[in-house]
DNA sequence: GCAGTGATTTGCT
DNA sequence: GCAAATCACTGCG
């Protein structure tokens, strides 16, 4: 029996609704801090808080964005950039890793928002193992970094397309009515091209957010 | 610090 | 076609 939406071991979740993700990525990225991602594996759910996020625009925005991948137009392997909000994108890179962005703004419109790192909130032992953990690693570094998370949600190819807001969707996101107050933003990191942006949100001071912890940053409030 | 991995895209014929 | 360059990373030294 599917219990939809629903997190073993954790508050339930609704899933969010598509106009959350119709937005600019801009916007949607610090909105993303706090909620939910949930991901089937064999008939179990394993979830996580997002903590870190980073905004990728798309080519028609009036601010060029050469780091992201809808940046030259739609090409086979980001196809799914350019269809409708709310729905995965998964791609493989440096050989071995992947990284899970969820599509933002109405199809035709290109803006993704990047999953750096979760909080895990239920499934860890299934992450753990994933992960190639012992039962003993700490709970921070389970999925910290775009791969890591990945990895731990047992993300690859196969996922990326998928509606993540589909009540049938082995991979949704969720808010648990978790709020809150306040976030860092800071430049991009691990990219060469348009670094600068200031598109990278975190929850300040969280154990699980990646990256250099001394990053140029500015508080922003949460509506 | 940097090697390792491979999918993807681009720039040549 | 095919070769070369790129790449939003991690783990090991």
């Amino acid at each position: 029996m599917e219990e939809r939406g629903k997190v073993a071991g954790a508050a339930a979740g609704v899933l969010l609704p598509r106009a959350f993700f119709e937005a600019p990525p801009e916007q949607v990225a610090p909105r993303l801090l706090g909620k939910l991602l949930a991901r089937r594996i064999r008939g179990h759910w394993v979830s996580g808080r997002i903590v870190e996020v980073e905004a990728y625009l798309g080519p028609h925005n009036t601010t060029p964005d050469p780091a992201a991948h809808s940046h030259r137009g739609v090409t086979e392997r980001n196809r799914a950039l350019f269809g409708p909000a709310g729905h995965a994108y998964v791609y493989a890179i440096y050989g071995m890793h992947f990284c899970m962005n969820i599509t933002c703004e109405p199809a035709g419109r290109a803006g993704c928002v990047l999953l750096r790192a979760l909080e895990p909130v239920a499934g860890l032992k299934q992450m753990r193992k994933n992960r190639g953990l012992s039962a003993e690693g700490a709970a921070w570094e389970i999925a910290c970094g775009p791969g890591r998370l990945c990895q731990a949600l047992g993300l690859t190819r196969n996922e990326n397309g998928l509606d993540l807001l589909d009540e049938g969707s082995p991979l949704q996101a969720l808010d648990d009515g978790y709020a809150i107050e306040e976030a860092v933003v800071t430049r991009r990191i691990g990219i060469r091209k348009a670094a600068e942006l200031p598109l990278r949100f975190a929850l300040p001071g969280h154990a699980c957010v990646s990256g250099p912890k001394n990053l140029k940053s500015e508080r922003l409030r949460i509506a």
